[in-house]
DNA sequence: CGTCCGTTTGAGCCCCGTCAATGTATGTGG
DNA sequence: CCACATACATTGACGGGGCTCAAACGGACG
């Protein structure tokens, strides 16, 4: 876990994050607000019930955001792709548990100082603004996704999703990607078990809809039956 | 349904709703743009696919944002409560479906003016980030409520949330209020049947935790145990 | 080689969805 | 005012999908 301070210069998201919305000047001047830092698989950036001091942009690597209900159960909310904004802005501690899927960069801003910036930079304001929108979009996409549906509609539509993210140019056929989640994130992410997820997974390679490598590779042999499945 | 002008000195919202956060003179230009709308149950405010063209702040009754899967089963997102924002600011087209639950009334304004007014009136955008951090954070705490969860843990949280939002006073005791939904919003809210919602409805009551009065009321009578059940 | 962690597979059971019938409230027209 | 229609709610019977419990399997790593 190193924390050196900011080149936004090298930034991998430069041109798509939030703060892509400042002119040079107001980005140096956020810059030397923050700090960069690096995260282990496994390694948590806030937990819930802390004191939520903490904002920030991911550059590298993917995060999930979670809670966990009575009995321990853990329920992932979701998942963040580089130059998604995690942190809950205006809340004085933290609802929900943030950890690294994969080991992962960020660029972390004291909450704060980053509703200060908000203030000060307009711009940053109204780019947050359509970030949450978003976020909003994409968490009732999920709710819809996730209940009221079968297991293999689940999976299916999980793993359709994973393929338009892995191949962005859509060509219709093939396609192969590793997974980042374990079987009990996926089933987390979803609403099932982990013996259901794993069940759900064979049974669409006997069904030749897939094919899997390993443990975490995947290989979309009919997306065709894949989307039919997941309807 | 009418369309009048807006009068925001008697509006019951004023000191709540996100235009609080502007000024006299920037209200009322704001007021210039948008008009007044009564809707009766039912009646919808925006439909999914259609070109989105409104944005709008609720003043009285109740709005839900559902969407419907393949085989045509409504899904309840969200529900909207006085002061509450809808419209899904920067989406070319509507996403879900935004219908009245009760008769209701509401602030109207044109999509394009609203989101240039909050670029023109940085208050107003900060006041938009605020309630977009808000519904994302429900409609996450209902994503958590509403998967990997039985179904009377789910009738049993939802009557103390509506339990708490008609009484604010944190009396621990005895609260009567009447339900605003139907069975079927209730399961399509929850991700369950009407049946079941039903089933479990008459279950608490004979365990004698909630009283039912006529098709709408609700008693509860041990919110202790409602918790119980609940958690 | 043995341990640890994640995955797969099997067997049994229960919750909840489906289908169907009945009950209840509200409104409408004769 | 009653007959009827319509919409919503309740209750019952039944079957299946997914959870639970349990065991075996496989890969990574010391």
């Amino acid at each position: 876990m190193s924390r050196d301070s900011l080149a936004c210069n090298v930034c991998p998201v430069r041109e798509i994050a939030a703060c892509a919305a400042l002119n040079d000047r107001e980005r140096e001047e956020l810059a030397g607000l923050g700090h960069h830092r690096t995260l282990k698989r496994g390694q948590s950036l806030l937990e819930a019930g802390a004191d939520n001091t903490v904002s920030a942009t991911l550059l590298k690597g993917v995060l999930k955001i979670t809670s966990f209900d009575e009995d321990g159960t853990e329920r992932i909310l979701s998942l963040i792709h580089p130059a998604g904004f995690v942190g809950e802005l205006f809340a004085p501690s933290a609802h929900y548990d943030i950890v690294a899927l994969s080991d992962a960069e960020v660029c972390v801003f004291p909450r704060r100082e980053y509703e200060k910036a908000l203030e000060r930079f307009p711009s940053l304001g109204r780019a947050a603004l359509r970030r949450s929108s978003n976020e909003l979009l994409e968490a009732r996409s999920l709710l819809a996704a996730v209940t009221g549906r079968t297991a293999v509609q689940k999976v299916a539509s999980f793993l359709l999703a994973l393929a338009r993210a892995a191949n962005p140019h859509e060509t219709g056929h093939a396609s192969r990607f590793d997974l980042v989640l374990t079987r009990g994130e996926i089933a987390a992410l979803l609403g099932l078990t982990i013996e259901t997820v794993s069940r759900q997974l064979t049974r669409l390679e006997n069904e030749r809809i897939i094919l899997r490598d390993g443990a975490r590779g995947i290989l979309i042999q009919d997306a065709a039956g894949l989307s039919q499945v997941a309807r």
